[in-house]
DNA sequence: TCATCATTCAATAAATCAATAGAATGATAG
DNA sequence: CTATCATTCTATTGATTTATTGAATGATGA
């Protein structure tokens, strides 16, 4: 008889594959969109090396698989309950870890310092793009938006913010969105439209989490 | 500035407070109620000194909480989402790790010996209550059941189902359930009452998880 | 106060994990 | 076939994690 240890074990061996700050952070990049290792070690700072053996765990764990695109080899998420379980493990540590609520509010500190960023809500942001009211702005790097984004969203990356400006309408609010909660692109694009007179708040999840919840996409 | 690795290095520290087969068990034993840190180790079998730093890691990653009661320590889930997240970790370990699929397979191969037990999802389950057509059966350990059972279930545990037996109904389909989708008693309960002549089928999930979905309970 | 019981803390050895550098593999272009 | 490039594998080192033991703490009742 299977020992119900090695059940949990397995299940245990899962949990490992996420508890590790390197690894999260690929994780975070995978649910934008796949990408190679090289792309992957680049952006998370890692050695090639080193991200190749963390993605070996990853994929150990279940969470990503990989292509093989000529010499290149390719990862991605398995599933888009991978974003769903990071995302709660989030919430978890949120409500739970003192440690965590004081690192959030560092990160975003400079907001509270000009009175706070309003933040739109996914029912809300459903509503208003329904209604029309709303310009949907994506800063996130052309790559990742042409790989998915939200339906009618504009792509700004943020650092062209300022020469692109004038794709942006006037008149009407604008709600801008990035990676994901954590993500501080769009904290720094509310705050740069806000000066520059703009009416805009930021859309307080993402498109990996928008995505997850399988709401409409578009690319 | 925080970097974004110290809050991912946070939130990893959630992952692996989950990352070992016996501080799952002990989470799971405490998702049914809580208990004093022998009743854990009995429990789980672990010795109460192993069991006492186990479920200090889980403290530290926010998981459990303690509180005293006289001599002993009592422990218990921070939050219901805690059960969540280990639900969510299953399935994307089942869909994704053929190894937990040959596991999870061999833990239940009796079932399949016999023609495979009939199980009821949530919301079949939900109707069938609602109808009365169906008499529920918890067969936890009554402990367990006085913390907190579903509405209007009849508690015999495993151990004493033959002399029991009196208290079910023979007119109606029964449906047992237990601790959750991997615990052994409801499939044992359901292989006796079937032999015994009874229509019966298992509930595929648990006492946790219902009440992490915030449907009614009673105790 | 002292003795007792439940739990936690501290110290150790064995096992596992993380980062690094260098060798090995697999695919492609010439 | 050979050279090249992207990636993976291997071996090593140092850092964590685990289980075990025994001592220390905190609450209770005589």
């Amino acid at each position: 008889m299977t020992s119900k240890l090695d059940l949990l074990d397995t299940l245990a061996s899962v949990a490992r594959a996420l508890g590790n700050g390197h690894r999260l952070a690929l994780v975070e990049r995978l649910a934008q969109t796949e990408a190679s290792v090289d792309t992957l070690a680049e952006t998370t700072g890692l050695t090639v090396g080193n991200a190749s053996q963390h993605l070996q765990q990853l994929r150990k764990g279940g969470l990503v698989t990989a292509r093989r695109d000529g010499k290149q080899m390719f990862y991605r998420l398995t599933d888009e309950r991978v974003v769903t379980l990071v995302t709660l493990l989030r919430q978890v540590a949120e409500t739970n870890l003192a440690e965590m609520e004081r690192l959030v509010g560092r990160l975003f500190a400079d907001d509270d310092a000009q009175g706070g960023l309003e933040t739109v809500g996914r029912d809300e942001l459903l509503s208003a793009m329904a209604s029309g009211k709303i310009a949907l702005l994506d800063v996130r790097p052309n790559v990742e938006f042409k790989a998915g984004h939200l339906p009618e969203a504009i792509n700004i990356p943020l650092d062209q913010l300022e020469e692109m400006l004038t794709v942006l309408p006037k008149d009407k609010e604008i709600v801008a969105y990035c990676r994901g909660p954590y993500c501080v692109m769009s904290h720094q694009a509310v705050q740069r439209l806000h000066q520059l007179g703009y009416r805009v708040r930021r859309f307080e999840e993402g498109y990996p989490e928008w995505k997850a919840a399988g709401l409409p996409i578009a690319s």
